[in-house]
DNA sequence: TCTGGGGTCCTAGGACCC
DNA sequence: TCTGGGGTCCTAGGACCC
């Protein structure tokens, strides 16, 4: 049976999140802010009306935030990633195939049907995911996920569609990729829109028109496939079941500059756990990590940056493994005399348990099965209590200088059992 | 004073081999 | 006077996404 393409979005996501557990912010601007409170990532309606653009950095904004009561938040992740799970779950109970896009979006596999059916499919689902989780949603549906992501883009913005836009078999596509601009198409960036505008591409439409040889030449094959999805040629299909990942990175900016090898290396050290923690949750080990430490881009003073990889004898997901190749890596790379910003490691070379190469002289290593079940224990526990229950060779010092700076962040309503939001009666 | 973090894919160029 | 042609593998960097 042939397929059409939904994505549902959330809107505004993050902001929504918010929102959620504070609804006397509804109607009013809001603003989430990325770690250590740098950059604003996500904005409500009200905010973005006021001018306030996408990643600027918050000190710029501040003065137009104090004046117009914007209520600012540190992020949440560990709140967001609980209702993103939920959204995805109610959408999964009406539709089979769901590929989750990101933290907020999915697109989902639809039967073609009439028109009409489709938009009370989609009202329905929108519904559901309101009720169900509190969270708004729009849809887009088209023929293919570039054309569904514009579709989305005008349910989103143009309120008489309320939510949801169909572009399949739409005798107005032409005219819709027309008022859209190139860098608004799903793939479309910067330095493409600037390849593009150069030779007079400024619309979806223009793109779709384009000389095909041309833009293989100049925009690669990625471009070539973003011109044939843009002419109804579904190049791009729907991944059901989320791949083995490639990498996996823990990367953070410090808190306050950091000078000392003692710090650096607690804050590596703090890293290494929580990637060692991810391959873990996803059953899946690494056999090269590559750690850097650099200092900030925006320094007077002169800058260093280097990375280092190493090898791992094996394919490992054991914390202490990891943390001592890493410290190998950082006692090569730190140079004294630089203010240092940010470090990260990044794990590669990641295949599943299952699949592993059996190495012929590690059939009974008591070791790592002792190992493989301290992790486990130590995940449990920091599952129940908290990432930061048990840590490997930290200080207890309170005002560690790397560690982040969140001044507005709202309680994990939903997954700490002391913060859950407490219902109030009215009158009480 | 204060500018995020986590990913993927593609290409060019170097090293090496026959 | 003159210096092949292919192939593979790896890495760094660019571009893009959310």
């Amino acid at each position: 049976m042939k397929k059409v393409f939904a994505l549902v979005d959330c809107n505004n996501f993050f902001a929504s999140c918010e929102r959620l557990f504070r609804p006397e912010l509804n109607g009013k601007p809001v603003v989430v802010l990325s770690n250590n409170d740098g950059c604003i990532i996500a904005r409500s309606n009200e905010a973005k009306a006021l001018g306030i653009p996408m990643g600027a950095p918050f000190f710029k904004f501040k003065p137009l935030i104090v004046r117009h009561n914007v209520h600012v938040f540190s992020s949440n992740y560990g709140l967001y990633g609980d209702l993103s799970h939920r959204v995805m779950e109610v959408l999964r109970q009406m539709e089979a195939d769901v590929e989750v896009y990101s933290i907020d979006e999915a697109f989902l596999s639809l039967p073609v049907t009439q028109v009409w059916n489709r938009h009370q499919y989609a009202a329905e689902l929108r519904a559901r995911v309101k009720k169900q989780v509190g969270i708004p949603v729009s849809i887009g549906i088209a023929t293919t996920k570039t054309l569904a992501k514009i579709a989305n883009r005008v349910a989103k913005k143009e309120a008489r569609f309320q939510g949801t836009f169909d572009l399949v078999g739409n005798s107005q596509t032409d005219q819709v990729l027309a008022q859209t601009e190139v860098n608004d198409v799903w793939g479309i960036g910067r330095r493409s829109t600037e390849k593009l505008n150069r030779r007079g591409i400024y619309t979806a439409h223009d793109l779709k028109r384009a000389d095909p040889t041309w833009i293989r030449k100049h925009l690669t094959v990625g471009g070539a496939r973003t011109v044939m999805e843009l002419n109804g040629i579904s190049c791009i299909s729907l991944e059901k079941a989320p791949a083995c990942p490639k990498s996996i990175i823990t990367s953070r900016s410090f808190g306050h500059p950091i000078t000392d090898l003692d710090n650096l290396r607690e804050a590596v050290i703090s890293y290494v756990s929580i990637a060692g923690g991810k391959l873990r949750e996803q059953g899946v080990e690494a056999d090269t990590l590559n750690l850097f430490i650099t200092t900030g881009p925006f320094d007077e003073q002169a800058g260093y940056s280097n990375n280092q990889t190493i090898t791992l004898q094996r394919p490992t997901s054991s914390t202490p493994e990891l943390i001592t190749a890493a410290l190998q890596c950082l006692k090569s790379l730190y140079r004294p005399g630089y203010r240092y910003r940010k470090a990260g490691i990044m794990l590669a070379g990641i295949t599943s348990h299952g699949y592993r190469q059996q190495d012929l002289f590690s059939f009974s290593q008591p070791a790592v099965k002792e190992d493989k079940q301290l992790m486990a224990a130590l995940d449990r526990i920091n599952n129940k209590w908290g990432r930061q229950t048990i840590q490997y060779g930290m200080t207890t010092a309170e005002d560690k200088p790397w560690s982040m700076q969140q001044t507005r962040k709202s309680p994990a309503y939903t997954t700490n059992w002391q913060e859950l939001p407490v219902a109030k009666a009215a009158g009480v």
